[in-house]
DNA sequence: AGCACGCCGACT
DNA sequence: GTCGGCGTGCTC
């Protein structure tokens, strides 16, 4: 019997290598364990991706020793990675690393023996100070020496492969009051007062160290609980009992087949209890002795559907967020593998959990772009997923209120099943629209920011005593910065795109790749004085409103203010500690804020210009969640600003109106040859020199061209000039991947990178 | 990608 | 002499 192994750090082959698997190991053996071979003369890691008979390598090695007792990676997890190798171009080891957590893969450790000491160089002899020593970096210099001595068998190299076990996480709990002087352990006590048990990683990243926990410990002023599982939540013993479905929610509900593979596309009006829909459904399923996996946004796990899951589904629900540490996430895994967890709760990464009988994946907002990963290896969790349901022939349930133009096709195609829901099961109407044609305020002598229209909502609403949301999608004070008498705009050395104003700051930066000059009195170019400031930000609109509206409490949401503590910003919204909120894109996802009755877009058709086919999408989806912040609770308003009142993309968005966008946008994309009708990769090349990168785009077009498929390019990227690097985009449409699946084999044979990715 | 080997130049 | 620089070649 041979085994095919994929071997640790050897990013590089992205290739296996055949191993004859010795007789007593046969029956153990499986796709999935972890091996020690033989590879180029040293004991090396491999993972087993294939078993088969025979090799057509002559020359075999034997494997030298198995390390699991059962598979680290399930069958199906692995097909995800050769899914990955295949269309999404990622080398092996990338494809693996996203299906099984690093600290799964084993640390190997190198300990030397000490044989004969005598025959040592003073050197060595020093620094080998045990019989059996640790194998440290000052050791690298004696390299030679060693492998002298190993030959001659004074020294031995002993390899261990150290099992990473489940360790137990302490968690604290205040206990009783004492009296000492120390200023840090005080503090500990007041801050674990009023709290449940605290992770002692938690403690640490609040600057509590160890000796002072120990020590406050040892003075009986806390409690310690040793734990491995993780203490998330204090409604153990709650009750929850979900409402009953309205009639049109239980009609959808019935319509899911649980015991087939199938796409299903939840679409409803917000409120309309899509949520409650698929909580049903979970419900029935943990009732057959089934498993969930819901992905949401990231953004989303801090929000109220977290808690909400976690009050419904208890102990048996495990949230995964990108903060958990490796050790957390393994936790986790233990979990699920023991059986304890029957619903996962998380963003795209919680699709490759080790479910034993997984009965359902959900993607709620399933149009988020949070669901490509891209970073290498990039993929798309929702087409993973639909993978995923496939082998294990169960539903995949896409939600969302806005879905993309290319699952709506497909849901009215039958290619998915179209569930609809169209009440709204709360009472609250959707949010009235005004559109303000900014041509006219102009025309009016308005050249304020904000409309005369937005202004006497503004005070409307805050005569009401309720919240005002203003969204302008970008950072910063002004866009550019340009020059009067010549007009020279400044633009970033490293990406040429113009700098962006940030006068809190006083800099120029660029949003690209974040390159900071002062900023300038002077014209470069020309040196006049007269400076003009273009477009608008965040910094811009905040400064204008405190103008307008001096007696209200203002925040500005974008993420040069937010950092990664949205929950911060989320409380003081929600309680009422501000009156105008302004921000980006940032504020638009998935937070609720039951007070917010108005909300106002400052430049409704900004995202119109962007030179991709999607560009109407985008704005669209962002508009209709923008304008989905307002009235919450009761009916609110929203304030389009734009100077294209005519657009479809604004008429509808301001209208509600999904249907009558997406058949417009159905049309265009219809026209034009555009996904859902033939599917788009972009491929990137890069080089810090222009023309090569152009020369090589023309290589790489020239060995496209056999293809059965339309090449368009190379053309200079939407951000042509990145980070010193000159990019060319190449697009091909094909319509199924089998036209491209030569593809790979030439990617590999070029001795330049690409960058692809799917649109 | 690692890592050993091996062939040259510059120093204790 | 010997260390150490990195070009070359190999990995079942």
């Amino acid at each position: 019997m041979v085994c095919e192994v994929i071997i640790d750090k050897t990013k590089g082959l992205n290739r296996t290598f055949d191993y004859l698997v010795p007789k007593e190991l046969e029956e153990i053996i499986k796709v999935g364990m972890r091996v020690v071979v033989d590879f180029n003369n040293r004991e090396k890691l491999g993972l087993v991706l294939k078993l088969k008979e025979e090799s057509s390598f002559k020359e075999l090695k034997t494997v030298i020793s198995l390390i699991d007792l059962e598979p680290i990676v399930s069958n199906d997890m692995l097909k995800l990675v050769f899914y990955l190798e295949k269309h999404y171009f990622a080398t092996l080891e990338d494809a693996i690393s996203v299906v099984i957590p690093s600290v799964l893969k084993y640390k190997t450790e190198t300990i030397i023996k000490v044989n004969d000491r005598t025959k040592l160089s003073s050197k060595l002899n020093e620094l080998l100070t045990k019989e059996l020593n640790e194998y440290k970096k000052e050791l690298r210099i004696y390299q030679k020496e060693i492998n002298e001595a190993i030959k001659l068998n004074y020294l031995e190299l002993i390899n261990k492969y150290k099992k990473t076990k489940l360790g137990v996480i302490k968690y604290y709990k205040y206990l009783n009051n004492i009296v000492v002087k120390g200023k840090k352990i005080n503090e500990l006590l007041n801050y674990l007062k009023d709290k449940y048990y605290v992770s002692i990683k938690t403690l640490n990243e609040l600057g509590f160290s160890n000796q002072v926990i120990n020590r406050c410990l040892s003075l009986g002023g806390i409690r310690e609980l040793k734990k491995e599982v993780i203490v998330e939540n204090t409604y153990l013993n709650l009750n929850y009992e979900l409402p009953t479905l309205n009639e049109e929610q239980e009609k959808a509900l019935n319509k899911i087949d649980i015991n087939n593979y199938k796409t299903y596309l939840l679409y409803g009006v917000t409120g309309s209890g899509k949520t409650l829909v698929y909580l049903k459904l979970i419900e029935k399923l943990i009732k057959e002795g089934k498993e969930a996996i819901v992905l949401v946004p990231e953004i989303m796990l801090t929000s109220q559907i977290a808690a909400l899951f976690k009050q419904i589904f208890k102990e048996s629900l495990a949230l995964i967020h990108s903060k958990l540490t490796e050790r957390e996430k393994l936790s986790v895994y233990e979990r699920i593998k023991k059986g304890e967890v029957k619903i996962v709760l998380g963003p795209r990464s919680a699709l490759f959990v080790p479910f034993n009988n997984l009965g359902v994946i959900i993607i709620d907002e399933e149009q988020e772009k949070s669901y490509i990963q891209e970073q290498n290896p990039t993929y798309d969790a929702r087409v993973l997923a639909a993978e995923l349901a496939k082998m294990q022939n169960i539903p995949l349930l896409l939600v969302s209120a806005t879905p993309r133009i290319i699952s709506f096709y497909k849901a009215l195609n039958k290619e998915y099943e179209l569930l609809t829901l169209t009440k709204r099961a709360t009472l609250v109407n959707m949010p009235k629209s005004i559109v303000v044609d900014m041509r006219e305020e102009l025309k009016n002598k308005n050249v304020s920011t904000i409309s005369n229209a937005l202004q006497e909502e503004i005070k409307n609403t805050l005569e009401n005593n309720k919240q005002v949301i203003i969204f302008i999608n970008k950072r910063g004070y002004a866009s550019a910065v340009m020059c009067r008498d010549c007009g020279h705009i400044i633009t970033c050395p490293n990406c040429s795109l113009p700098l962006t104003y940030h006068r809190n700051r006083t800099k120029l930066i660029c949003h690209l790749c974040g390159h900071e000059e002062e900023q300038i009195n002077i014209c470069p170019q020309c040196g006049s004085r007269k400076i003009r400031y273009v477009g608008l930000g965040t910094e811009k609109i905040t400064a204008d409103l405190v103008r307008l509206f001096p007696k209200a409490r203002i925040l500005r949401v974008d993420s040069d203010s937010v950092g990664n503590d949205y929950n911060y910003y989320y409380q003081k919204i929600n309680n009422n500690e501000v009156d105008i909120i302004v921000g980006t894109q940032m504020l638009a996802k998935g937070l609720d804020f039951k007070d917010v009755a108005l909300v106002g877009i400052i430049n409704a058709d900004t995202g119109l210009y962007y030179p991709t086919y999607d560009a109407y999408e985008n704005n669209f989806m962002l508009l209709e969640q923008v304008s989905g912040r307002s009235g919450r609770k009761d009916e609110g308003k929203v304030v389009f600003q734009t100077y294209n009142p005519d657009n479809y993309v604004i008429k509808y968005a301001s209208n509600n109106n999904y249907l009558a966008f997406y058949n417009e946008e159905i049309k265009k994309r219809k026209l034009l040859d555009n996904p859902p009708f033939k599917q788009l990769l972009k491929l990137t090349v890069s080089d810090v020199l222009d023309t090569k990168a152009l020369m090589n785009a023309n290589i790489l077009i020239d060995k496209l061209k056999n293809l059965n498929i339309t090449i368009l390019g190379p053309s200079e990227a939407i951000y042509f000039k990145n980070n010193n690097k000159y990019n060319y985009d190449i697009y091909i449409k094909f319509i199924d991947f089998s036209d491209i699946s030569y593809l790979n084999q030439i990617i590999k044979d070029l001795d330049f990178y690409v960058k692809i990715n799917y649109l």
